[in-house]
DNA sequence: TTCGTAATCATGCAAGTGTATAATTAGGAA
DNA sequence: TTCCTAATTATACACTTGCATGATTACGAA
């Protein structure tokens, strides 16, 4: 009996995560974190249930890796967005906000994902960690984008004002992401990161409408 | 066999739907959205199983309703919270702010269950319904709170000027409410109110710390 | 008082859940 | 080639889930 077809195939362990979360991401995005099953990941990455045990030490394990994994894509877009424009300060600033609120960022299943996570972060210890982490990384991007554009403008503050201002453009940005993706339907195109633009502008007495329409 | 001690009581089905929904909100709030189970919310609500598929139509219409019982619960509370306020537009709208970032309004129970069913938004309809309808009620409320105090300053906007400064000032409250939720232990007390307070009021153009300090 | 009926309860069921276990097997080392 | 080991699969188990069913029982109407 020589074997014609090999029933599997040994795959590198870094390779076999990456499908997993990437399954678990399309499955959460689509159908939300209730189906996000052992079984339906299982079978969307193409491989037998074992495998979630295998290379995670739970099913929650790879919730969380999953979750890393997408916060990570989304900071990280964000920040090339605003890297490889050029680099007076304005103009980068100008750029992170804007990255913030298109497409690809602002996602439908992006939001429905994130929201999906942010219901375990309320017990789950683990997934509160990694939040926090997510959350002050790219806070903290930020703040030293804004500390940028202040001195640049002759404008220094303590660092007690820039955390505050750091705070308040994070949250409008994340709650202009959020509607963004929610209701999609509510907003002209290009209407979110305009009105991010002319609000993170008005948080710091400074405008960033001209850098903003340069893209 | 005189029956001393009656085995249940009969209740009005607003009293029985009532308590359900009270039970089902605690418990979200408690342990998350997972532990909403049937046999735990009966359990709460100190009745048998069979109350819940008796007075809804099933399990996922009682959390639809719970929905709906807490997002109106929060508008209610922060609307009340403007208006017990005196008559002066700016005062008005500091309150508003400030109701909307303190406790109970902020809160880990409160914001879990609205991130719960922020994932329903994506695929259920109804629930897409009801999201849009608080958010435009939220929403309009602000916006008309915001007009006031512009006018009142000699300073009125156009329509779309409104509506956009309406989208940026719920964004910053929303991302500090959620953030707050979330994280409490990120901010320090009052800070969010503080924040939230200062940051509208740059929005606006308009100073409004005078005014939310008085409170 | 009697009685009907709707509210309430106790129990059971089928489907689905995450995890444990042992049998397979691919693929490199000897 | 042969063999060993770790990756992979297949299967089963204990448990939970939402829902259905039929038996109770409170309580107003007659």
């Amino acid at each position: 009996m020589s074997d014609s077809t090999p029933k599997f195939k040994r795959e590198p362990a870094e390779h076999r995560r990456e499908a997993l979360i990437k399954a678990t991401l399309s499955l959460i995005a689509e159908k939300g974190v209730q189906a996000a099953t052992v079984r339906a990941i299982a079978a969307r990455a193409d491989v037998s249930q074992g495998m979630i045990r295998h290379h995670f030490s739970s099913k929650e394990d790879l919730i969380t890796a999953a979750y890393e994994h997408h916060m990570d894509r989304l900071t990280d877009l964000t920040s090339a967005f605003a890297e490889g424009d050029c680099s007076a300060p304005v103009a980068r600033l100008a750029a992170f906000v804007v990255g913030s609120l298109t497409p690809p960022v602002v996602d439908a299943g992006s939001v429905s994902l994130w929201a999906g996570f942010l219901t375990k972060v309320h017990d789950d210890a683990q997934m509160r960690e990694s939040h926090k982490r997510t959350y002050y990384n790219f806070r903290n991007r930020l703040e030293a984008l804004i500390a940028a554009v202040l001195n640049e403008a002759g404008q220094p503050r303590s660092a007690q004002e820039l955390r505050h201002l750091a705070i308040a453009c994070n949250a409008v940005i994340d709650g202009l992401w959020m509607e963004g993706g929610v209701l999609p339907s509510a907003f002209a195109p290009d209407e979110l990161s305009e009105i991010g633009i002319r609000s993170v502008g008005a948080l710091l007495g400074i405008d960033l409408t001209i850098a903003g329409q340069q893209t």
